[in-house]
DNA sequence: GCAAAGTTTGACTTCGTAGTCAATACTTCA
DNA sequence: TGAAGTATTGACTACGAAGTCAAACTTTGC
C-alpha cells in the first residue's frame, strides 16, 4: 500500500497530524468491521462514528477495500509485534512461557482488540484482498506460539500428537475468547481467562 | 416460522413436492451463506445456483431474512438431531464415547456442512434474527457434549479445570476444522481429523 | 494578514440488491 | 382435454451504499 507513504522526507507537523487522523480512521473502521463484518459496515457508518462525512474518508483512502485492508494491516501489525516482543523478555521454563503467552494473548484480545479478533476466525468469508492479509497475520501469530511450543517439545517439557493440530486448537480457542468473556468484567473476566489458559495448557501436557 | 407449515392436513404429492423444493432452496442458501456470509449473498446468487430466478424464491419465502433463518433452522435441526442420536447408541467408557462424538462431529462438519459450520463461529456478526437461532443451535450441540463430559467426570475418567472452558475450546476447535482440513482429501483428511480428535481428548485427560 | 496548502462538506451519480406483481407456463386430476 | 391449482418469469420500483467533485472551510507558514 502506497497512498499513505510519504516517501522519505522529514516528517513535519502536518504529516504527523495526517498520520494521526489516518490512525483514528483505521481504528474506528477496524472496530466497526470487527463488530459487524465487512459487508455490513458502510463508510457512512465509519464516518458517523468519527463525526465527519463519508467524503472525508475518500480524501485519505481510494476506497472501502483499501481502507479496510489498511485497517487490518495496521492493527494487525501492532498486535503481532507486541506478541513477538513478549517471549523474548521472558524467563522460566517453556511451560511458564507458553502459559504467559497464551494468557497475555487472550487478555490483549479481550481488552483491546475484542472486535478485531473476529478477523481471524473465518478467513474464507472475507473478500480476497482482506483474506490474504488475515492469513498472513495469522501465520505471524502462529510463528510466535510455535517457537515456544517447539522449545518445550525439545526440552521434553511438552508432549503433543501433532504440533499443527495443537496450535490450531489453541488458536481457535483464543480467537473465541472475546465471544465468551467479552460480556464479563473485572474479576469474573480474569477468572474466565485464567481457566481458558489453564485448559489450553493441558493440550501440551506430557504423559 | 409458519409460512412453511401446512397445518395438519394429509400430505399429498403436491405438498411433498413443495417441501422438497423448499429443502433445495434452504440447502443452497445455507451453502452460499456459509461460504460468503449473510450480507455478501444475494437472493439472485441463491436463485442462480438453483437455476431459477429470484422471484421464485419469494413465492416460498416472504424475504431474505426469513429464508436464511429457515435455512439455519432446518439444517441446524438435522445436524443437531443427528448429533443427539449418536451417544445414545454408543457403548464403552465415557472416554471412548466422547472421542467418537468429537470424531463424528468434525467428520460430519467437514464432509457435509463445511460451510454451514461457519455459522457458529461469530454469532455477534450476524443480524439479530439469525444470531438468536445460531446461539440456540450452539447451545443444543453443547448439551450433547456436556452430557458425556459430565458422565466422564462423575466416573473419574476425566479431569477438567472448568467444564465451560473445556467445552468452549472443543467447540471452537471443531468449528475451525473445515477451515484447516477442508482442502485435504482422502486419507490425509482422515489423519488430520484423527489428530484433531486426539488432541482435543487431552483437554479432558485426568492427572 | 494573507496566500497556499490541507481538509471537510454535501449534493450528486451510479450501481447492486431487496422486494413486488401481472403475465405466463407447467401440473394435476376430474 | 380443459379448468383449477401451482410454480416461474421478467420487468418493475425503492432504497441504500459506493464513489465523485467543486465549493467552502481550516490551518500553516511567510
Amino acid at each position: 500500500m502506497t497512498w499513505t507513504d510519504a516517501g522519505t522526507e522529514p516528517v513535519g507537523r502536518v504529516q504527523r497530524k495526517r498520520d494521526k487522523r489516518i490512525r483514528q480512521i483505521l481504528t474506528t473502521a477496524a472496530e466497526l468491521v470487527g463488530e459487524r463484518g465487512y459487508e455490513a459496515v458502510s463508510l457512512e457508518d465509519v464516518a458517523e462514528r468519527l463525526d465527519v462525512t463519508k467524503g472525508s474518508l475518500y480524501y485519505y483512502f481510494p476506497g472501502k477495500d483499501e481502507l479496510i485492508t489498511a485497517a487490518i494491516e495496521t492493527l494487525g501489525d501492532d498486535w503481532s509485534s507486541r506478541l513477538e516482543r513478549l517471549p523474548a523478555g521472558q524467563e522460566g521454563t517453556p511451560g511458564q512461557r507458553l502459559r504467559a503467552l497464551v494468557r497475555e494473548h487472550v487478555a490483549i484480545a479481550v481488552r483491546e482488540y475484542p472486535a478485531a479478533l473476529r478477523l481471524f476466525l473465518v478467513p474464507s468469508t472475507w473478500p480476497d484482498a482482506q483474506r490474504t492479509r488475515i492469513k498472513e497475520l495469522r501465520r505471524r501469530h502462529d510463528r510466535v506460539f510455535r517457537a515456544v511450543l517447539e522449545e518445550g517439545l525439545a526440552a521434553g517439557d511438552f508432549a503433543v500428537l501433532s504440533a499443527d493440530a495443537t496450535l490450531q486448537c489453541m488458536h481457535a480457542s483464543m480467537s473465541q475468547a472475546p465471544e465468551w468473556c467479552g460480556a464479563l468484567r473485572g474479576r469474573a473476566r480474569e477468572r474466565a481467562l485464567d481457566e481458558l489458559t489453564d485448559t489450553l495448557m493441558k493440550l501440551v501436557a506430557p504423559g
